[in-house]
DNA sequence: ACTAATAACATTTTT
DNA sequence: TGTTATTAGT
């Protein structure tokens, strides 16, 4: 153990070494920042800490994984597994959960991801008979996350005039209304949204001064990664917390706060030595990362910001090669550039690529041409595995089976498999529960109580779900959660919904389901194994997965092929070669942040993100003309490439720098392209028609996802078109009881009765899987089975 | 109640 | 352009 201090530099010994008071780590891009932080823990259990007496938070589970892993080669697996490391969310979720009776939730309180509470505001807009056009409830909600992580409470808010003038001035005077009654709905929902587990801490550790005495003596040390992404709600829970012993080291740089749209104020990282005055700060300055010229360039770079700790990184690398600038005229031309020069590149392996954009929108473009080139890929980003509505119907389930009051998983599965509970039952246990300040849960426990106006039918129906739901949960006190899980796929209906169509949505939708099922009976196992409990409970299951992300499964590390991410995605990452495409005025800086000195200063560190993610090669590329929500845009180069110290450049032929502006014809430009320049119209279609008769699908890489629309356009199967006659809306003549006919979705069946005649013909129908179900001829494409 | 059709809309997103 | 949400029609 001790011969590890031979592996740092000075600057990376110094921090290490030192644990006598807080301590500040600017850690410069590639500098070993992690390296700094696992031996520092590392160093802090052999001198007698207890691994559950540090607390290590990071900004993604994936980190925490990470660092755990690295760590348990040091000191063991055994004494790894103790430390408390964790993100701010799944720390203090756990936290909250044994704390929660202090603060008027029951320990089963679930989590509302973003789509939850935007679902939730959308109806309370919606209820408040509000404009959803003046308060849109991406922007009502982002507006909320802002208060929250400022700490404003509904009830603080009452005497903030500066707060109300903002609102004024953005027009949205209710937003106090808004934010009161959806505090409210959460609390009667048993539900946080992520932005809650940061501000109820916060309120555990103001209203409960025993409770927080007690974390205070339980951390004797702090270390906190990534702190130049710490919002004010965070910032504040550390300096609690680190209140008692000022035993905290935050690590970080300035430079690579790129979340600030989400609450991240770099002012936390810069002033921390206004919050702990004895702080001791240290500085990783040497890149082992990057070139020389990369380095360099990125430092020229970065110059061009105001608000900074100033430090020096260097690099005693190769010198290495200019950073390469492509311009072309469009973006179809870009995307095919770049996986030509991949190609050029390319020394017998693909993981050394990556594309960064700005915007998720540029990456269809890419894969196209990647494709083309058949080079295999891999996109970060898009939807995530949670985010699929399979997963996230079968998670309600879960989530309503462990807390009853949740009203967004209620309202996701209530129908779901369709159960004959419509809208308008819906919104009747809506406004029931609205009037009566009660769950919709509580509405439908007792519908004769709170005068619920339903029919016996609908009541029996909604007796029917809560039976189930209730069976569910008496099981799933005792059982573990893949028995639970199983057991809920099984009698939800969901399988059976499933297994209807043979149609590749579906097909993808049952291995989403199996995949969620093995992860939960991978977590069933190892818990077991590490903790030795007999039952993993679905809770527990939950609790770890309301704060997943795609980005934490694991990825197939040795498959080999091209990495296409987000900027923001590719933080913490690197790559031999870095391809950074799309850099133009408007879309990088985008022209969203273009509007204040701040937004562009973060825009630029992101751009510096980008170029530090490359060790050996940089590329960055624009292109003059882009297809943008649906139409084609003239583009002039991004200013960011102002910035860079031009000697480190090798610019394209007619790039003028002086002017920074497009001002020379392209030499390169095809007789294609001047055509296309002159006829901008007609360019869509042909660029369609070549890539549709292009043959793409033969050199489909393995791992690259499907394009959506392009798969969700092929046509279910048929069983068996020969032995099918189609039945016409006016003749249901070979309809008779007895036939056996099949639905589009509940599958096969026989007529058990037939009722009415011609137009309203009802057919009471025995499914196969599906059970009874009354159905009208009239609307029904029924298919009669002539042979069977 | 469900599907098809149309209109409206678009950053980045560790949790 | 692509997706998503609401609406109209069967």
């Amino acid at each position: 153990m001790e011969d590890y201090l031979n592996l740092l530099n000075k600057g990376q010994r110094d921090a290490v070494l030192y644990n006598d008071g807080p301590s500040l780590v600017i850690a410069g891009a590639g500098s070993g920042k992690t390296r700094v932080l696992t031996y520092k823990i590392a160093g802090l259990m052999q001198s007698g800490y207890a691994p559950s007496s540090i607390l290590a938070l990071t900004f993604t589970n994936k980190a925490a994984k990470e660092m755990k892993d690295r760590i348990a080669t040091i000191v063991g697996e055994e004494q790894a597994k103790r430390l408390w490391m964790g993100t701010f969310h799944s720390i203090f979720y756990r936290i909250l959960r044994m704390e929660a009776d202090k603060i008027g939730f029951s320990e089963s309180f679930t989590i509302y991801d973003t789509s939850d509470s935007r679902n939730l505001l959308k109806s309370i807009i919606k209820g408040m008979k509000l404009d959803d056009k003046t308060y849109n409830p991406n922007k009502v909600h982002s507006r909320i996350s802002q208060l929250k992580n400022n700490l404003v409470t509904p009830q603080s808010y009452m005497g903030r005039s500066d707060l109300h003038e903002t609102d004024m001035h953005a027009r949205m005077p209710a937003i106090k209304d808004i934010y009161f009654a959806y505090t409210e709905r959460c609390l009667k929902a048993g539900a946080m949204d992520f932005d809650d587990l940061l501000l109820y801490t916060n309120i555990l550790f103001r209203d409960n001064p025993g409770t927080l005495y007690k974390y205070q003596q339980i951390f004797k040390f702090i270390l906190v990664d990534e702190y130049q992404d710490t919002n004010f709600a965070q910032h504040l829970i550390i300096k609690k917390l680190a209140d008692k012993h000022h035993h905290i080291c935050a690590v970080g740089d300035d430079a690579q706060s790129i979340y600030s749209f989400r609450g991240a104020n770099i002012a936390n990282i810069l002033n921390f030595k206004d919050t702990f005055p004895e702080c001791k700060l240290f500085k990783l300055e040497q890149n082992y990362r990057s070139t020389q010229n990369i380095v360099n360039a990125a430092n020229s770079l970065i110059d061009k910001n105001k608000e900074q700790i100033k430090k020096n990184v260097f690099s005693e690398n190769d010198e290495g090669s200019l950073i390469e600038i492509i311009s072309t005229y469009s973006d179809t031309d870009e995307a095919a550039a770049v996986a030509r020069r991949i190609e050029e590149m390319y020394k017998g392996k693909y993981n050394d690529f990556a594309i960064l954009y700005r915007t998720n929108a540029q990456s269809r473009i890419l894969e196209d041409q990647m494709r083309k080139r058949s080079i295999p890929y891999k996109i970060y980003g898009g939807l995530s595995f949670y985010q699929r509505k399979e997963v996230k119907d079968l998670l309600s389930y879960f989530r309503l089976t462990t807390n009853h009051d949740d009203e967004e998983a209620f309202k996701r599965i209530i129908n779901y498999p369709a159960r004959g509970i419509g809208e308008t039952t819906l919104n009747k246990i809506a406004d029931c529960a609205l009037t009566h300040g009660v769950s919709y849960w509580d509405v439908i426990s007792d519908t004769l109580r709170y005068n619920l106006p339903v029919n016996s039918g609908t009541a029996l129906k909604l007796g029917a779900f809560k039976t189930l739901i209730e069976e569910f949960s008496q099981e799933a006190k005792t059982r573990d959660a893949f028995a639970i899980a199983d057991m809920i796929v099984k009698r939800s209906g969901i399988l059976n919904e499933l297994f209807q169509e043979r149609s590749p949505e579906n097909m993808t939708r049952q291995q989403n389901i199996e995949e969620l099922l093995k992860s939960i009976h991978e977590f069933c196992e190892k818990r077991q194994e590490e903790d030795g409990e007999e039952n993993v409970l679905l809770t527990d299951f939950l609790q770890e997965v309301s704060l997943l992300t795609d980005q934490d499964t694991d990825t197939e590390e040795n498959t080999d092929v091209v990495t296409l991410m987000t900027v923001h995605a590719s933080k913490g990452l690197e790559f031999k070669n870095i391809f950074i495409v799309g850099m133009e005025e408007e879309l990088f800086p985008s022209n969203m942040s273009t509007g204040s000195e701040d937004g562009i200063e973060e825009e630029r560190r992101l751009f510096y993100v980008a170029i530090t993610r490359a060790q050996e090669n940089c590329v960055i590329s624009y292109a003059k003309s882009r297809f943008r929500n649906g139409s084609t845009n003239y583009c002039n180069p991004s200013r960011f490439l102002k910035d860079i110290d031009p000697k480190l450049l090798k610019l394209p032929q007619d790039y003028m720098l002086s002017h920074g502006r497009v001002v020379s014809p392209d030499a390169n430009s095809s007789r294609f392209e001047m055509f296309r320049r002159q006829n901008p119209s007609n360019y869509n279609l042909q660029v369609k028609q070549r890539e549709s008769s292009g043959g793409f699908k033969a050199n489909q890489p393995r791992f690259s996802q499907p394009l959506s629309n392009r798969q969700s356009s092929f046509k279910p199967l048929s069983n068996n078109p020969n032995s099918i006659s189609a039945v016409s809306n006016t003749n249901f003549g070979n309809i008779k009881v007895g036939t056996f006919v099949e639905h589009e979705k509940f599958g096969i069946g026989k007529v058990i009765e037939l009722e009415g005649t011609d137009g309203n013909c009802k057919a009471t129908i025995m499914f196969k899987n599906m059970g009874q179900k009354k159905i009208l001829l009239k609307y029904a494409k029924l298919k009669v089975l002539n042979d069977k």
